[in-house]
DNA sequence: TTGCGTACCATGAAATCCCATACTATCCAT
DNA sequence: ATGGATAGTATGGGATTTCATGGTACGCAA
């Protein structure tokens, strides 16, 4: 059973580029990355993807390599097959996480997601993504609320857990 | 079958976010924790949610790994399946109980309900509920018996078991 | 040299661990 | 049935560790 990234935190960025990763998120790096043991630090990739993505999506070492495995069974010279190869192998950048608990985002990331002086970090699955907080904000969390004016005044999401057809 | 959470009651929270669980859910937790023996200490998932939600919402493991099996099976990409995910990987907490019985409220949390000292437990049928004491009150109660009281004095609500469809 | 990436050291605040006490419910043997 | 032993519970305090963040120094390449 794979450890899930769970919960969400904003951290400092430095003018280095530095940023501590989520305590919990780097629990989970280390049981993911198979090479880690005590004392070591956890490698990870980072995909940031094309222009139009706003954040950055980072992958423990398993779950990359589940990922790898998928796109190595897809017929090759398939456009599918070109693309995400384009997406996981050409734009991500792999790393490891400091000491210190930190990474270092290369000012080539920063730069494309506008991140300043602070990123704000949030679980999804079997992923965490990075994005510079306002983004965060106007993208996301307000085309959500968007979403749900939408909707009767009563109306609660949770009906949708059962609507999937779940295990 | 899932062991059910049954009962309330409130508790001390110290300077630290300490509270005590109540005795009858640690039983719970311990049953609904898949890596738990006699001996360790159970781990649960809260879930806080977004600002609109006045209470945390406490999850045992299997509880969640439910959840989290329903959203996987929802298409990737949707606005129904990125809700669920903010809500439940996102806006939540992994955490366990400590060997005398008590898990932390970070202060994060605290504020979010507006803990202070108190802290109102209470079972909700597979999860359980951390409420303020005065906001359960204000809330729930005098809505709840807002509602009862505009029905009949006679009035018995488990007519209304009889309308569910369920299995 | 000037900017970028890397390694090592430093510090205050917060979270965690370990130990302590008082109280209650339970069990057992007389 | 009763007194006391035994275990589980609710709460508190201090010490220790982890975390988030900042700084200095070094190498390298344009």
């Amino acid at each position: 059973m794979v450890r899930r990234f769970r919960g969400e935190s904003q951290h400092k960025v430095d003018a280095k580029g530095r940023v501590s990763i989520p305590a919990l998120f780097r629990r989970v790096l280390e049981a993911g990355d198979p090479n880690w043991t005590d004392g070591l630090n956890p490698e990870l990739v980072i995909v940031y993807g094309d222009h139009r993505r706003k954040f950055l999506e980072c992958y423990t070492m398993e779950a990359i390599d589940e990922v790898d495995a998928k796109i190595a069974a897809l017929p090759r010279g398939g456009m599918e097959r070109k693309m995400l190869e384009r997406m996981f192998h050409g734009q991500s950048y792999p790393t490891s996480v400091d000491e210190t608990g930190r990474i270092v985002l290369p000012a080539k990331l920063r730069a494309k997601i506008e991140i300043e002086d602070e990123a704000f970090f949030i679980a999804a699955g079997d992923t965490f993504q990075i994005w510079k907080p306002e983004t965060y904000e106007t993208e996301e969390l307000s085309r959500a609320e968007a979403w749900l004016d939408e909707l009767p005044e009563d109306f609660d999401p949770l009906i949708y857990l059962d609507n999937a057809k779940g295990a």
